[in-house]
DNA sequence: GATTATTAAAGATCTTTTTCTTTATTAAAT
DNA sequence: ATTTAATAAAGAAAAAGATCTTTAATAATC
């Protein structure tokens, strides 16, 4: 019956994800402030910019701990250096992809995430077509090697570019293999241990909110 | 001072976004279990699958108009059906693309997004290497030839997979040449007139919550 | 035929996120 | 020095979304 006790446990209140999701957004323009010489920017500039409520960009650079001056702005620098520290852009992530396809290539030799740290330094596939070669100046390697190479380097984060199909089992493999983090571009649920965190980055669910508004347009 | 005046205006409260983002993933499911043969499904069978609430499936799936019986569930047909009128996915969408890089490629090389009725008809680029080229059957044109195709044809949809900097002039040539919808992979904010829908995916902002995950695990 | 278990539907509540409001700070202008 | 305007910060309110609760329907079981 006393079931408010439940209520006693305290969640650990983080920071809200649609936060760090609008960070590198912060961070891009920053930069990109920061090589045009610019040292300072005010909130409402972000804000304009960006197409996001004035309050809103003040609340979310707060979370890095940076305060801004009245009637001057944020340091660029500092919070540019705050921001990457924040987001761990300033930290090495080594990664293994698994689906070396039209997909897989195309993240393998983007040079923009060197931006955050991110590097995948093997890929792994079982066509016999890929194995062997590199992408990018990536090995790819059958995925029989992938539990051998994960225990020998130290890698906690995965990317999975397979078929749907595939998914699960490679995510399972992943979990098995002390994998921390793993981002998920199959259009599949995929189920993993708790202390296993996955983000998915399904396509169809922005395209079909294109499609969904051409299609019956708002009134 | 009578500024409460304001609130007049009816906002036309549409089906919420979150839900249009989850509609493609039951699509897929029901998709799948059609062709295992299964007639009918349940709500809270496919909130197990999906890791969701019970309610959550029922509220979103009422969105389509479909009504389930208790004790059995839902035609699988008839949602199926439904979804894809709701999404829009059984209409044809053609949309072109500009960036026809490593990025561009694979979604042009992408045979899932047939399932969804788009279908990219013609890719732009700059890059003398690649136009008069063909890149997965799909030909790709000089940025010139754009407004005179785009006339021509009947495209609502442009996908912008340019480098980032390009980004707003493509935007601004597209909302120019009548485009109703901008699907942006540049990580930047890009701004158009009212009447253009713009849909970002912003892969930065996926790696930035796991980075951020990896580098502050949550306590 | 009555009962039970499963399910959808509708409504209430809670949580999260965004927006609005007020206050305080401070550099620049007077 | 004083005033002004731009700004950050903190708090309140509102909006959106997710979850929980109750009710009603109905197929399967007894
Ligand atoms: N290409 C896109 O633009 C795009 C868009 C949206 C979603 N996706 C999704 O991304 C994933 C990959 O798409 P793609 O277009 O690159 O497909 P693809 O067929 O080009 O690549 C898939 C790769 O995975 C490999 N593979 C298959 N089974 C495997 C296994 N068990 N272990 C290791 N490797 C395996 C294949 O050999 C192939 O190289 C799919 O799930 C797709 O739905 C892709
Ligand atoms: N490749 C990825 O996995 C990835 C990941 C995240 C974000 N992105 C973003 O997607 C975009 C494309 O990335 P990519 O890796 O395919 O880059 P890319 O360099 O391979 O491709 C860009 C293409 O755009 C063309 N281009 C440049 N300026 C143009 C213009 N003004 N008009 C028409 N075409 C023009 C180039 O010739 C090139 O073919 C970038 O904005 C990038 O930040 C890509």
């Amino acid at each position: 019956m006393d079931s408010a006790v439940v209520s006693n446990i305290k969640k650990p209140v983080g920071v809200p994800e649609p936060t760090v999701r609008r960070m590198p957004k912060y961070l891009n323009l920053l930069k990109s402030m920061q090589k045009e010489g610019d040292l300072f920017v005010s909130a409402p500039y972000i804000a304009r910019l960006q197409g996001l409520d004035n309050t809103q960009v003040v609340k979310d650079l707060a979370y890095t701990g940076i305060t801004g001056k009245p009637r001057v702005g944020y340091s660029i620098e500092e919070l540019i250096l705050a921001l990457e520290d924040f987001l761990g852009f300033n930290r090495k992530h080594e990664a293994f992809l698994v689906g070396a396809g039209f997909l897989g290539s195309a993240l393998i030799q983007y040079q923009g995430f060197k931006e955050s740290g991110m590097r995948i330094v093997a890929a792994f596939d079982i066509d016999k077509q890929k194995v062997g070669k590199e992408i990018g100046g990536v090995p790819v390697f059958h995925l029989e090697k992938f539990r051998d190479l994960a225990s020998r380097l130290h890698i906690s984060m995965g990317i999975i570019s397979t078929p749907a199909g595939a998914a699960q089992n490679i995510a399972d493999l992943m979990a098995g293999w002390g994998i921390k983090a793993i981002w998920n571009f199959a259009p599949v649920t995929i189920k993993v241990p708790d202390h296993v965190f996955v983000q998915d980055t399904h396509l169809y669910a922005n395209l079909a909110v294109i499609l969904n508004k051409l299609t019956h347009p708002a009134k």
